[in-house]
DNA sequence: GCCTGGATCCAT
DNA sequence: TGGATCCAGGCC
């Protein structure tokens, strides 16, 4: 069962991405399905989060959809060549948006393997948001896709993490946030 | 229209 | 530590 989007519309974008740790993420790739536990996130608090593409309400092609209302994918090119995964939460108008930096492959091994060229194994930690878009096949043709569609969606079912097994810490790459880059929003599983 | 650099990854 | 690789966003 998927996640109600309205999950995703919560307000507090730091609650959920703390709360994704352990949700199952799901990716329906022309009929070839992969399975994920999310281990690692970060949160990107719309336009007052100086590391937020949305900074300062900044409103181009590329950050549109995380002006929608939550529940839909972004999905942008990073270094030229990475795919990035976010979920956008929060009530339309507020372009919060959560990282997916790390998972852990359940099923879908083989094409996973075979989209990596990596011998993956069920139960591994796929570590960096270029890796993770890879091993599910995500690509920018997934920006602004419903969480409440077909080919991608999220499932409880995994766990809920205990907080004395998230561990917090600031954010990856983000050096020129400023005083932002200091800010305890990633999140992993310890 | 041009230029800069990036929410990365991997080999060196 | 640097190269890959390309486009968004800022500035002219």
């Amino acid at each position: 069962m998927a996640l109600p989007l309205s999950y995703y519309q919560n307000e507090d974008v730091v609650f959920l991405a703390r709360d994704l740790l352990g949700k199952i993420l799901v990716t329906n790739i022309g009929g070839i399905i992969t399975r994920a536990i999310i281990a690692e996130t970060e949160a990107y608090a719309g336009e007052v989060d100086k590391a937020s593409h949305a900074y300062g309400g900044r409103r181009t092609n590329r950050t549109e959809v995380m002006y929608k209302s939550g529940g839909v994918t972004y999905v942008y090119l990073c270094y030229g060549m990475h795919n990035m995964l976010n979920i956008v939460t929060g009530p339309a108008g507020i372009p919060h948006a959560v990282l997916i930096r790390g998972i852990i492959l359940e099923d879908g091994v083989g094409a996973a393997r075979k989209r990596t060229g990596k011998n993956l194994k069920k139960g591994q930690l796929i570590e960096g948001p270029g890796n993770t878009t890879k091993t599910l096949g995500i690509t920018r043709e997934h920006n602004g896709l419903s969480l409440n569609g077909h080919e991608l969606w999220l499932e409880d079912g995994g766990f809920t993490a205990h907080p004395v097994n998230i561990l917090a810490s600031k954010r990856i790459g983000i050096d020129y946030a400023g005083k932002d880059a200091l800010l305890p929003y990633r999140f992993r599983l310890k």
